[in-house]
DNA sequence: TCGATATGTTCTCTTTTAGTTCACCTTTTG
DNA sequence: CAAAAGGTGAACTAAAAGAGAACATATCGA
């Protein structure tokens, strides 16, 4: 999944994160790999954030955050968790929360490229809450937009959407799809006998046409959080 | 995902919430960091708001609540410093602790018009819930769009949109103007001397210019959402 | 209710630090 | 070989940080 250097970058990332709690900056990347230029840094950082390992916060200083290691798939931290205590296991995913309260807690399952098709969903133990109204009929969960193949939808990098589990979907729904089992994006279906069209809401990226085999409908779209700052 | 200031800011609090319950002022917190202006606490402050660390009410005196810590030391959750809400909505502020829910209900005040202005703001009575995260540092409430002027930002006709209730922005965030006190309209604020501009994210609509005396800020956007059908 | 005090907010200005992009080159790898 | 990954340096843009003052807002007692 990753090279020599992406591994060698993330390593050093997460030792100074936990030594000092602060994020490297790119100069100090920069002589922690023995390089003389920022860029190749830059692109690493790239890499590493395209594949999941790590979020930043755009234009930032210093603003990343370890999502997981190589070895184990299991994140650094909990996450955004507010709280730690009574968090736990416990709840389901897609339980109602706080009582008399018209909203759910869903489970927050990562990034999902809505350009490149980059990375399959996991698990990242977080959580979204989501007004009622949003839930699909089904089981729910979040994923982060990144990339953006679906603004002429209105769907931006870093928008939240709200995804139900199904496995099937109707001609022109927009849906989480897997491709050879292992590349999931967010895009619109479109049948066209025995094959599926995967189309972008964006006029510089393709319509993806496929053999129907190929593509599994993970999900299909049901709403749209997005915070401003 | 911290600086080194951010990070030592973060402590010092920790430290003080945690040895006398209450959290230090701007003035303590500007001589702790040696610092000779409250102003740069204040920009510290927004910047670890802005990250998820802490949690604050505006214009509240010391009312500065821990979320999570670099390190992800246990959370000061709990002795809730900050006394009544000025919000007359049920922001269940409870809740969010004993059940690990992060989200508010806020009243949802009507429709307004992305596109041309047509209506002010009115009481429907009714609420929506919204993850916590999504809640600015005030009052909020939730208009639903109507009107196709923003969709080149990602808002879309039958948008729900959270907005915090502020009457003043900044040079190019999103608000609610209200023109000539009857007209509200959600739309890009660009300051231009003794003038405002109210600007469309659509190419077929007109920016308006306005004496900066017709136009009063009712609310900045601080989030959005959308339900698919 | 008025006003004093404490506290939080904004603004402008300046300096420093950090991140982004680009063009071009080299190395590694399938 | 060609594509992908990696490396360099420079120019550019943006964020972080510090200072100081004016202003706004709570809180509380007279």
């Amino acid at each position: 999944m990753l090279t020599a250097k992406q591994n060698q970058l993330l390593l050093f990332i997460q030792e100074r994160l936990a030594s000092s709690g602060v994020s490297p900056s790119f100069d100090e990347m920069k002589d922690a790999l023995g390089l003389k230029s920022k860029s190749g840094v830059h692109r690493l950082i790239n890499a590493l954030e395209e594949r999941g390992f790590i979020r930043r916060m755009a234009n930032r200083a210093r603003a990343i955050e370890i999502l997981k290691t190589p070895d184990n798939a299991a994140p650094q931290r909990g996450g955004d968790n507010v709280v730690s205590a009574p968090f736990g296991q416990a709840k389901t995913p897609s339980a109602p929360s706080a009582a008399g309260d018209d909203s759910f807690e869903i489970p927050l399952h990562g990034k999902i490229a809505a350009g490149t098709p980059i990375e399959a969903l996991e698990n990242r133990d977080s959580f979204v809450s989501i007004p009622g109204a949003m839930m699909g009929r089904g089981d729910c969960y979040a994923l982060e937009v990144s990339g953006d193949s679906m603004v002429e939808m209105g769907i931006l990098d870093g928008d939240t959407v709200v995804i139900e589990s199904v496995n099937t979907a109707r001609d022109g729904e927009v849906v989480v799809a897997l491709v050879d089992r292992e590349e999931a994006t967010l895009k619109t279906l479109r049948r066209n006998g025995q094959f599926v069209e995967l189309v972008p809401a964006n006029r510089d990226y393709q319509t993806q046409v496929l053999e129907a085999d190929r593509v599994q409908v993970q999900g299909r779209l049901v709403g749209l959080l997005r915070q401003y700052h």
